[in-house]
RNA sequence: GGCCCCAUCGUCUAGUGGACCAGGACACAUGGUUCUCAACCAUGUAACAGGGGUUCAAUUCCCCUUGGGGCUACCA
């Protein structure tokens, strides 16, 4: 019945989005793992559009995804745009294929047409979890005969078909992560397999689809354990094998429940907005359910690949939490060459509209300012405001220019301190540094008497990179006038 | 309600019967460094859900309870 687990020779894996949104973080570790093992075996990783659901799907949508992959990395080796001998890779263009497959199971009696109304069905539900009993269709149309189906049909009621599922007998399935998985067939339903717009449904869609494009291994989300027997048992009907499962944990919100939507920036596009590497978000989400199993955590792409194996995901959901995603980005960015971060806040600081688009830059300085900052960023989009005062006048917080500012004495000894500096020269970090140290000292007074002041005076807040390379950079004038304002109290 | 999956620090995890008074990471706390913040270094707080078995020995195997999650569509 299975494909042997140990032939990892012609792998075929495939992520099988429905493009009705964007992307979220769980189908993008699903995507993740499924690239990650096509890359570590050898095999082929497709990409199958599963656009049967024709209200919610979207181009749009389709394009986000696809982008979405591209930005991390996920390149597939079959499906849109990259074509393969198994394609159209969209399901709305094999409508010719699924036809097939179900001639094949009406002639085999194992599927029937339903004519029964969805208020019907509803009702039905809703008097069986009333009856404690497990939802199933009740069989009404289950053997209807060809004159009364003709007599339905000319009376243009719309009809369903529906799979005829084992209703003895148990189903069972290795799953690769969680191990030997049974399901009763006593609860399993009759489900459809071809809308009243005759568009097929996801479970016989999938199947299909799988088979033709010749999947090994499914890797998937656990919520899709429930629909495995289903898909067994079309598999069978078909007379076909069916791949290896590997069911994934789930990626959990804070609040414990499936991620989705309703947990705020989902999308990997939002995440690359906000100003995280995509090699990060690869790292990161790898690790939400599998680990290496020696202590590594930072790991580039090649390291994954190489170390990665389906044995080693482990079945517990996991909840996502974005205060280590922060951490693993700031290793990123402290790892990264100065020159690429460069670039990034140029692009941050237009954005900003604190460099002008237009404006001639000067790199030179601008990788000095980045070149402060780079240990203490966590994500891009913290650049602007944390330089700003590089490019604009300061913004003064309350609180620190009370404190470091408007105390007894301080104004005094900023005016004096302008005329330490206004005779430094060069105006660089050692010479600055050793005279204003020789002032303090003078003064008899502590270092953080004259820095904080001269810190909240030129950056508007407590807290900075090391003052003297920001006075160096901001020059002298600047310095000075920034100073002055605060000297006539 | 029915069915399925899961259960180690707050979070991500290591652990596959003895090497575990449970290891790593994030977060947190304290100290060091220091002009602040960050980074860095050191230290610390913190977990095997509960109850039964099996075994000479259970975090590890089995059962039950509890708890959490998922599915339960003419969505995927």
């Amino acid at each position: 019945m299975h494909n042997n687990n140990a032939d990892l020779k012609n792998v075929r894996v495939r992520f099988a989005p429905s493009p009705t949104g964007s992307l979220h973080l769980g189908n993008t570790r699903t995507a993740i793992f499924n690239w990650l093992f096509a890359r570590h075996t050898g095999g082929k990783f497709i990409l199958r559009i599963e656009d049967t659901d024709k209200e919610r799907s979207t181009p749009e949508s389709v394009n986000v995804i696809m982008e979405s992959l591209k930005w991390l990395g996920l390149d597939w080796d079959e499906g849109p745009d990259a074509g393969g001998d198994f394609g159209p890779y969209y399901q709305m263009q094999r409508l010719d294929k699924y036809k097939k497959y179900i001639d094949i199971l009406i002639k085999r009696n194992m599927a029937y047409p339903c004519f029964c109304a969805p208020e019907r069905l509803a009702e039905m539900r809703h008097q069986m979890q009333k009856q404690k009993l497990p939802p199933r269709y009740d069989g009404k149309c289950k053997n209807l005969s060809k004159e009364e189906i003709e007599c339905l049909t000319s009376q243009g009621i719309k009809h369903v078909l529906r799979f005829r599922v084992p209703y003895t007998g148990v189903t069972e399935f290795n799953d690769l992560v969680h191990g030997k998985i049974c399901i009763d067939n006593s609860v399993l339903d009759d489900f459809v397999i071809v809308k009243s717009n005759a568009g097929p449904t996801y479970n016989f869609a999938c199947v299909v689809d799988d088979i033709e494009m010749k999947i090994t291994h499914i890797i998937r989300g656990d919520d899709h354990i429930s629909n495995t027997p289903k898909q067994i048992a079309i598999y069978k009907a078909l007379c076909c094998n069916s791949p290896e499962f590997a069911h994934i944990p789930l990626i959990l919100g804070h609040d414990k429940a499936k991620l989705s939507k309703r947990h705020g920036a989902a999308s990997p596009l939002e995440y690359r907005d906000m100003g995280y590497l995509p090699q990060v978000l690869v790292n990161f989400l790898t690790l939400l359910g599998w680990a290496p199993g020696d202590n590594r955590e930072i790991m580039s792409g090649d390291e994954l690949i190489e170390s990665f194996s389906i044995e080693k995901i482990n079945d517990r959901n996991a909840v996502f939490d974005s205060q280590k995603l922060d951490w693993m980005n700031g290793v990123y960015i402290r790892k990264m060459p100065l020159e690429e971060l460069v670039d990034i806040a140029l692009e941050e600081l237009k954005k900003a509209e604190l460099i002008k688009d237009t404006e001639e830059v000067d790199v030179n300085k601008i990788s000095k300012i980045v070149g402060l900052i780079q240990e203490r960023l966590k994500k891009f989009s913290e650049i602007p405001q944390l330089i700003n005062y590089f490019f604009d006048k300061p913004v003064y917080e309350e609180k620190p220019v009370r404190k470091f500012l408007k105390k007894d004495g301080v104004s005094q000894m900023l005016q004096e301190l302008c005329k330490v500096i206004e005779e430094e020269e060069p105006f660089d970090i050692e010479t600055l540094e050793s005279a204003v140290r020789e002032f303090i000292e003078k003064k008899g007074l502590k270092p953080g008497d004259v820095i904080h002041p001269i810190r909240v005076a030129l950056t508007g807040r407590a807290a900075s990179p090391p003052i003297f390379d920001v006075m160096e950079i901001l020059g002298k004038q600047t310095c000075l006038k920034r100073i002055r304002r605060f000297c006539i109290y």
